[in-house]
DNA sequence: GTTTTAAGTGTGCATTTTACACATATAAAG
DNA sequence: CTTTATATGTGTAAAATGCACACTTAAAAC
């Protein structure tokens, strides 16, 4: 804080109510969940059916309490929403724009989330009012949801050519093809099969299975896993840095 | 807000008052302030000089007041230190322990600032108590804003090498031995001159003058400067990533 | 005019990136 | 059983980029 607000009294206990007369405000978490089906990156929304902007799409969120901070508060509006823990969730930024909820000054939190959409059936409250939207045909959203979003695709990008965040959208075991096609969501671009595969490889981070996936081909496309260990190893070692 | 939030009336004005049984927090804004002196990157702190924490460095910070958004509240907080406006302020990411400050729960918006240390001589009030670190040699910061300074560090160095962030800390003139030593002081590393020079040269975003710097060497240093219209120009057309 | 200091400048090698096309395995259809 | 349809799987060559590396130049100090 400043010392501005500090030197308010020479008392140097006065650091117990000093904040007192400072402006309390209240503190919201929105969360941006992309979740990923093996073919196209989506986004999870709930309709509003109630006025403002009753019929409108929104993200979903929450409050903060007292007794729980940010992260927490994330996690708890997820767990809320999908039922669903132990999920990779991550602070984006902060909206604080003094009119961007006219129901009252709010502050929001904006925190993104990953998930693999098939395996995670919703069991939460929420189910009947939400639903899953291709990212490319998403709808308009209230207040500055939309700004958001699109802070969090342009976070997602980045993220995803550093680090190997992309294992979080698919399920445990994956066909080459599913990660590219994760990647060109993600991206935004069609990539070259064999460049892609080769460069893959060449991060020696993913096992080969015996296993085939026979869903989608005639031939049958082998599965993969993600090395965590491997990875983490290679982080620490080497400093290896994943590029994409 | 989630829908459960929401649902505690059915009336539809509720959503005027609906968030009043909800917990109001403090919002600090707290600002790490990086500087550059042509030689080393430093960062601006602050001395206590009330208990608790006496004696201890801090970052700058202020609260949130109720007529203006995060931004507003950090340039107002960086005014009052410095006397400065206009000056390069991004968020950076919110802290919300609930202990992090024993004073009171209070969450902290971290942001910070990119001056040319040189060119901002303080006319501010709190120059007294403030001073300049080089960024190895700061000492250790009340709370959490060691963390603050760490991530900061962090979000520079990333930056530094995809914007040409890095000139908010330079005069607007500059030779490119002062561009490469701020570089190396952001990367934390040696960077070799002819293949830094060509690198920035084929970046085609600096505009060489026929003028010099004498003051460093005998044989004169030529100075350049920024095109920012032309970096901007290129963004827009060809997607332009700076890279270093 | 000799010395000193930092500036300025180019090439070759290694690595990475990109472009690009055909054979294969298998299930389904007939 | 044979044919057909479909998505998988695989390698090489050219281009671009990254990286290591050392001497000359200008001007001031003496």
């Amino acid at each position: 804080m400043l010392e501005e607000d500090l030197k308010v009294s020479e008392n140097p206990n006065m650091h117990l109510n000093y904040y007192q007369k400072e402006d309390q405000v209240l503190l919201a978490v929105d969360c941006i969940i992309f979740g990923f089906d093996k073919e196209n990156l989506k986004i999870l929304l709930i309709k509003r059916n109630f006025e403002p902007e009753k019929g409108k799409w929104s993200l979903i969120g929450g409050f903060l309490k007292k007794n729980e901070d940010l992260d927490e508060a994330a996690v708890r509006v997820l767990e809320t929403l999908t039922g669903l823990n132990d999920i990779y969730l991550e602070q984006l930024h902060t909206y604080s724009e003094i009119d961007r909820d006219p129901g009252q000054r709010t502050i929001s939190v904006a925190y993104y989330a990953l998930i693999d959409v098939d395996s995670h059936r919703f069991d939460g409250i929420q189910i009947d009012s939400a639903h899953w939207f291709d990212i490319k045909d998403a709808p308009d959203l209230i207040f500055d949801h939309n700004e958001m979003v699109r802070k969090a695709k342009a976070r997602l990008r980045r993220r995803a050519l550093t680090k190997p965040i992309g294992f979080e959208l698919l399920p445990e075991k994956f066909t080459m093809r599913q990660l590219q096609n994760l990647y060109e969501s993600i991206l935004d671009k069609k990539l070259d099969k064999r460049n892609f595969i080769n460069k893959i490889n060449s991060l020696d981070v993913l096992v080969k299975l015996d296993e085939k996936d026979m869903s989608v081909s005639r031939k049958g496309a082998y599965l993969y896993i993600f090395d965590k260990e491997k990875y983490e190893k290679k982080v620490e070692e080497d400093g290896f840095i994943f590029k994409l």
